[in-house]
RNA sequence: GGACGGGUGGCCUAGUCUGGAUAUGGCAGCAGCCUCCUAAGCUGCAGGUCGGGGGUUCGAAUCCCUCCCCGUUCGCCA
């Protein structure tokens, strides 16, 4: 149990007991207080109870309540009780959890739950841009914070690779010569893809007989024809090979890519089909089946939910439907990153399942997408900026950074920490916002390096490691009776929370407190090396290159949290 | 039009679920701090109708009602 729960339960204790003692039996709540207390408990919910103001309740428990434990003082002030934690038993226990854990500091004991989440299943039609670029680096994080939560946790790409847009871009490839596309913007596939699939859409629009060549290509694709699905096969996993590429550059790798394909070959989406047709709910219109789904309070022209097309093909959902049956039979629960515009299918999709009597439910978690302050990306239209150039764009911009301030390292050494600090700027600014935040990209902000930002955990980080490097050697202390500055206090009570911020991260799904969290411990640290001196501070210097070294171990495992680089210099 | 999300100083943002003490932090701005462990840092100043209006409550950024603005969506597309 970390430090500051079990000091929570003292708390919650003594107050139990005071109560006891002026003889009540009331509920009551603890929370983090703004002032330098460390926990606080409001006696406003108290007052009706017994009939009293809440000042006048704060007074007489805090005259009661017994100091021990691991309370050190306990203050009433407007209604709330101040609770101070005792100072060495605060600072002995974090110190000494974070050396014992390490890495694993902050991580909750396994639940043996398995997770699947799904992330990315951006469709194969082009780069990533970075309005789709929130998906991958919060579904990451995700799964990072899952993992610490004790789960075990399988990531997952649903390669949509049947459809309408890897057809026309196969149609694309086969028939348009290289020499009428636009060059690519860099060597790489996705990116020497794309105008392919731009000039293929134009034509379509524009050129009946081409349109015509499509349908019927799609026609024989879902008919199963060997050649076409070949050929479609070998598009999508042309362009995956680029995605990989980037979402690998982003420090984004997936344990599984499931192909949507795989659910018409091996009947699954077939059985979903029969399965629903038997429901209650399905009904049968100019030969397609639907779902209606009033009664799950989709109203509207969206209450119907079609299943298969007329001529008894499936459809995008359909197919969804038996992916997510698949998942759910292999997994405790199935977790999804996906953008907003899949509400309604996402909604459609748990109502079937429900109708399918499924035991489990599919959790979805949404983002918003990204624009440019000009409107929205498209591929299609080329309107986008990529995520392959952001990330150009910031290891450069990184560079340059380290160029300024740094004489005495190699350019391979600048290089590397360049790649390790732009790629962390992009992380960090896309996962500080809330997912369902809109998100406006704008170059300044990406490139901001300052404040609260990555390069800021990373050079605090780099930080620490520098004064452990100039440090040598030093004895690890047991006992931190040494460590009496305020500003040492304050950075050994913000170490001490890492554990419930990890919780609330991953529980709730709320991966945006890490980056809140790390901004706080960086900060802390930073006002701490600058108030007070460690390598040259006689008796304590121990005391503090320890707390160094703990704030090193914390910083680390944050960034590892947020799949950022923790270089030990820049 | 319906459904779902968002609206917090010039800009970005936390807090909203579970109502509580002077609304979090950053950017930009201004004023300071490198003879000392990396100034991508630290200190201070300035900046706020928490979209508007009602209501509930001892107390509302937070709950309820209503209106406004932005986004997404409402296909036998994916």
């Amino acid at each position: 149990m970390s430090v500051m729960s079990s000091f929570r339960d003292d708390v919650i204790a003594a107050v139990r007991d005071a109560l006891s003692k002026m003889g009540a039996d009331a509920e009551f709540t603890t929370e983090i207080p703004s002032n330098d207390a460390d926990l606080a408990v409001p006696c406003f919910i108290l007052a009706k109870g017994l009939k009293r103001p809440p000042a006048e309740i704060a007074e007489e428990l805090a005259k009661t309540i017994e100091i021990k434990g691991s309370i050190a003082s306990v203050q009433a002030l407007n209604g709330y009780l101040n609770f101070t934690m005792d100072r060495v038993a605060l600072m002995n226990g974090t110190i000494s959890e974070i050396l014992e854990k390490r890495e694993r500091y902050g991580c909750l004991p396994a639940k043996n739950v398995k997770i699947n989440l799904e992330h990315t299943s951006t469709n194969p039609t082009g780069p990533i841009h970075v309005g789709r670029a929130r998906n991958p680096i919060i579904g990451d994080t995700l799964a990072r914070c899952l993992s610490r939560c004790g789960y075990d946790v399988t990531t997952e790409y649903y390669v949509n690779d049947v459809g309408k847009q890897v057809v026309i871009l196969t149609w694309g490839l086969d028939n348009i010569p290289p020499s009428e596309t636009e060059k690519a913007d860099r060597e790489k596939k996705d990116h020497e893809m794309v105008s392919f699939y731009r000039l293929a859409n134009k034509r379509m629009e524009s050129d009946p007989k081409v349109a015509d060549e499509i349908s019927s290509m799609l026609r024989r694709f879902e008919n199963g024809d060997k050649e076409i699905t070949s050929g479609v096969r070998r598009t999508t996993e042309m362009m995956l090979g680029g995605l990989k590429e980037t979402l690998s550059n982003i420090g984004v790798e997936l344990d599984e890519y499931t192909w949507e394909s795989k659910y018409i070959e091996n009947g699954d989406a077939r059985r979903t089909v029969e399965d629903l047709k038997r429901s209650r709910y399905s009904g049968e219109e100019d030969g397609a089946w639907y779902l209606d789904l009033e009664e799950f309070g989709v109203h509207g022209s969206n209450k119907k939910f079609t299943f298969t097309r007329n001529d008894g093909t499936t459809l995008y959902t359909t197919r969804d439907i038996a992916y997510h049956r698949d998942k759910l039979s292999r997994y405790d629960r199935v977790i999804g990153v996906l953008g907003e515009d899949q509400k309604l299918g996402s909604k459609q999709l748990m109502c079937a399942l429900q109708i399918l009597a499924s035991e489990r439910m599919p959790e979805p978690m949404f983002y918003s997408f990204v624009s440019l302050p000009e409107g929205k990306m498209s591929t299609r239209k080329g309107i986008a900026v990529y995520l392959d150039d952001l990330i150009d764009e910031s290891v450069e911009y990184a560079y340059n950074e380290i160029k300024l301030r740094r004489t005495d390292l190699s350019e391979e050494r600048m290089r590397a920490i360049a790649r390790i600090v732009g790629i962390g700027a992009i992380r960090y600014n896309i996962v500080r916002i809330q997912p369902e935040k809109q998100f406006v990209f704008k170059w300044s902000e990406a490139l901001n390096f300052d404040g609260n930002s990555g390069p800021f955990l990373q050079y605090s980080h780099a930080r620490a490691c520098s004064i452990l490097r100039k440090a040598e050697n030093f004895e690890r202390i047991k006992d931190a009776s040494d460590l009496t500055d305020e500003y040492e206090l304050r950075l050994v009570k913000v170490l001490s929370k890492f554990e419930s911020v990890t919780g609330s991260a991953g529980e709730g799904r709320k991966i945006h407190l890490i980056p809140a969290y790390g901004h706080e411990v960086a900060s802390a640290f930073n006002q701490f090396y600058a108030a007070v001196p460690v390598l040259n501070s006689g008796k304590t210097r121990d005391a503090r290159l320890t707390l160094v070294e703990c704030t090193k171990i914390v910083l680390n495992n944050i960034l590892d949290c947020l799949g950022m680089g923790a270089p030990e210099e820049m």
